[in-house]
DNA sequence: AGAGCCATGTAAAAAGTTACATGATTCG
DNA sequence: CGAATCATGTAACTTTTTACATGGCTCT
């Protein structure tokens, strides 16, 4: 016996990622692929060409609209906007209890469990390597704390800038984490 | 004018983790569904339906070759093992240097960005969720910790053992990470 | 005899990346 | 005026997931 096909959508994660931040505010697929790549980044992210047809995509199934502006004399850019339908998926999306998702992969890690494979020299060359780009990157996020004014939001009210925080602060502390392994596991290899 | 099309191909990850497995010892495709849906959980996973058509490829591209062993009277099984030429690439993927990954995706982070379109109550309850959840996934990771042999091996030589250990340590040190963060946030959430 | 696991595949779709493609604006 | 950035798309491909599909083995 054959079964028929079921069409099923996926999370569509994208989706309501992109309706979150148009609720924030009305932007451009321009302004929504910086936001993506510069804010969102450390948890989510996404290039021009998924934004672009997700748009599209969200503007057919009528949760956004756009309204067309020119930029100097020729340019035309589609401005954004949620409609009440895109506000309701949204907050739907958002109060839906989620079960834990497959721990993220992580190519490093992988190879670390290939360790043996390895000289110790290179071991040592690769972990040293990680480290310093870790080192990098936690030094950005600290200082996007330093210099954004959520220092004063702390145990403050809920504003959209308390969602920047926290997330930025789970950054840090995560990317503290993967240094501290780093250097634990340099240190147990050292000694032997 | 038109520019040639360029084949790439991207990552093979999966291809090389792959090799790495059966590079450790001879195994079916169902053996490594168990062994990447049960050991490699924490940083690398792959479903039988990715597996068995990667397994083809690896075949053709003469990286690993097998030998039909039967189970019982009739059921055919295919026992892989790595070619030397799947042993240079293995060793070649391994000690290349990798620049960091894209930090990983996680819907609950993305949610918490907008926490201010949901209720103290809401969001407190979303919390404690997670943090129910991912307590019962530190307490399986420690267990496993406890039970394995790992411990006598900690300074000591590097065998194969070394590398699940490792990686076991850095993923029991990541989830404390996570839970530290959701115990903050809660923290802060309920004094204001 | 039936449940649960062992064992191997393919098809279709969703999600994401890289490359192709074009043109306007801004600022130094 | 040139470089960087703003702005919007499509095509081709890789990667991953979900569903379809089949059948043997083991243990109770």
């Amino acid at each position: 016996m054959k079964y028929r096909k079921v069409m099923v959508d996926g999370m569509r994660t994208l989706k309501h990622a992109i309706l979150g931040v148009i609720n924030r505010e009305a932007m451009t697929g321009y302004d929504l692929m910086k936001v993506f790549n510069l804010e969102l980044v450390n948890f989510w992210y996404a290039k021009h060409s998924q934004i672009y047809p997700e748009l599209k995509k969200l503007t057919d199934e009528g949760l956004i609209t756009y309204e067309t502006v020119l930029q100097g004399e020729k340019l035309e850019k589609k401005l954004y906007s949620i409609t009440e339908a895109g506000k309701e998926a949204f907050l739907r999306w958002l109060s839906k209890q989620d079960l834990l998702e497959p721990t993220p992969k992580d190519i490093f890690r992988l190879k670390v469990y290939f360790i043996e494979s390895m000289t110790k020299e290179d071991i040592l060359k690769q972990f040293h390597y990680q480290l310093d780009l870790r080192k990098e990157k936690l030094e950005k996020l600290e200082t996007t704390m330093i210099e954004h004014p959520y220092a004063r939001i702390i145990s403050d009210v809920i504003s959209p800038l308390y969602g920047d925080y926290i997330v930025l602060k789970g950054a840090i502390m995560r990317e503290r984490t993967y240094i501290d392994w780093l250097l634990e596991c340099i240190k147990e290899i050292e000694n032997c």
